[in-house]
RNA sequence: GUGAGUAUAGCUCAGAUGGCAGAGCGUCGGACUGUGGAUCCGAAUGUCACGGGUUCGAUCCCCGUUACUCACCCCA
């Protein structure tokens, strides 16, 4: 037997009606604050992620799904979608187009790592880009958009951690002062952290070793050390959230895991999950256009883990409408046929089986199908043109005729 | 990439000192010829993950592989 591949699964009922419910409700709030879908191939050079996403990321050094074709380009399978959307944006010059500058996307996404709760190599994202603001509202309604999203599906118990990385020029000056000050304690850090200093300082301050978080408590806090701009940004941003009531975390300590993010960086994490508890991440990254080779113009995004958002929804509710049609005796069958086209062209969503079974037969199929309810369509029905309709959630059961049913199951009359 | 645990029917899981492979649930059929869910009766279904070793004999012990689960790393 053919398995499918470590890390991918298979999506069907019921869980698939999850995902059908988060796409929908996205799509619905997305469209009421002005964005429109965008599509991108799963396909990429890989060059477009370690000039964007960084050569340093883990995502890059050894998560990516990375090929060459057959004329020896090297491709990748996105782990990510903003750098395919932003070079997509350069690719057509729509980075001055107001109608292009609120974009959604809703897709797979590939990483080779080691699946566990949460976590897989083929997962699904939702996530959402603001092209060509650079103002504190921007940050403050993307995430609202976000937490909105999650209210939406009943998903209140979050929270939202939230921390400023400043920008390309403070930012340096930061990461010099912390090197100093993390050179000291060398013999206290992890190797990896050891290794961190010179690669990728920041992220140091994220390590969860014991000794290292000593070490990182008495740190210099970034917050404190980026530039007027950058503060003047971040406290605009916190002050939306306490005007709209939108309880957040400072969070010194988030950094986050791709290169091209600048000054506001979040993240909406949940404690039900297990040790991978983010949902959504994302922030601003006022750089990543220009150097991807577009115009110096900014941005701001963040994306949703569709499978760590289903871990936390219910099982939701059996709202189909269906009709099971138990139809008796070959002579029946040609008007159970017309029946059945009828009731679908009226809205009415039918089942018809091809095999000749009992009554007691149908209705057990009928309950299988977890229908809301079964049509019984016998002889004495074809006779007097009344059908029995009966409801599978209460047992009642009620002579109609066929038009008048779509009206009965869809509004209840 | 690292660590630990697991792998037996469609699902959940038992099993023996190493000697014919088990249960519950589910599925299908019947009791009940036009009325499902309850009850009773019956039936089908297994390369005991894969490959090797030890043994008269291995689903069980040993080695390896793969997959799954959780955790680390990192991220959604």
């Amino acid at each position: 037997m053919v398995s499918s591949v470590k890390g991918t699964f298979d999506l069907f009922y019921p869980d698939i009606k999850k995902y059908l419910l988060m796409e929908e409700c996205a799509r619905k709030i997305f469209s009421l604050y002005g964005f429109s879908e965008i599509r991108t191939p799963i396909l990429e050079h890989t060059e477009l992620f370690s000039r964007s996403v960084g050569d340093e990321t883990d995502i890059v050094k050894k998560e990516m799904y990375t090929f060459l074709d057959k004329k020896g380009r090297s491709l990748t399978l996105r782990p990510e979608n903003t750098a395919p959307v932003i070079r997509a944006i350069i690719e057509h010059k729509l980075y001055e187009s107001p109608r292009h500058s609120r974009l959604y996307y809703i897709g797979p996404q590939f990483r080779y790592e080691r699946p566990q709760k949460g976590r897989y190599r083929q997962f699904h994202q939702i996530g959402i880009e603001i092209i060509n603001d650079p103002f504190p509202l921007i940050d403050f309604e993307g995430i609202l958009i976000a937490k909105e999203l999650l209210n939406s599906l009943g998903i209140l118990e979050v929270e939202v951690k939230i921390n400023s990385v400043g920008c390309k020029k403070c930012r340096q000056n930061f990461i010099s002062i912390l090197k100093d000050y993390l050179n000291k304690f060398k013999g206290d850090l992890c190797s990896d952290c050891n290794e961190r200093i010179e690669r990728n300082t920041l992220r140091v301050l994220d390590c969860k070793v014991a000794s290292c978080q000593k070490v990182i408590e008495n740190s210099p806090v970034i917050i404190d050390y980026i530039c007027d701009e950058c503060k003047e940004h971040f406290s605009k941003v916190t002050q939306f959230l306490n005007d709209f009531e939108i309880p957040f975390k400072i969070t010194p300590r988030l950094v986050r895991g791709l290169d091209y993010y600048t000054k506001t960086v979040f993240e909406m994490t949940s404690f039900k999950l297990g040790s991978q508890d983010a949902i959504v991440g994302g922030g601003r990254y006022d750089g990543l256009i220009s150097s991807l080779g577009g115009p110096d113009i900014p941005s701001f995004g963040w994306a949703l883990g569709m499978e760590r958002l289903s871990l936390l929804m219910e099982d939701s509710p059996l709202n189909d409408n269906l009709l099971y049609l138990a139809w008796m005796g070959e002579e029946c069958l040609k008007f159970a046929m017309e029946c059945a086209s009828y009731l679908r062209s009226k809205g009415v969503e039918v089942v018809l089986e091809g095999s000749l079974r009992s009554l007691k037969n149908s209705l057990k199929r009928a309950e299988r199908f977890q229908a809301n309810y079964s049509l019984i369509i016998g002889e004495d029905e074809v006779k007097s043109e009344l059908l029995t309709l009966k409801n599978m959630r209460n047992g009642e059961q009620i002579a109609l005729k066929l038009n008048e049913i779509p009206n009965f199951i869809l509004n209840g009359e």
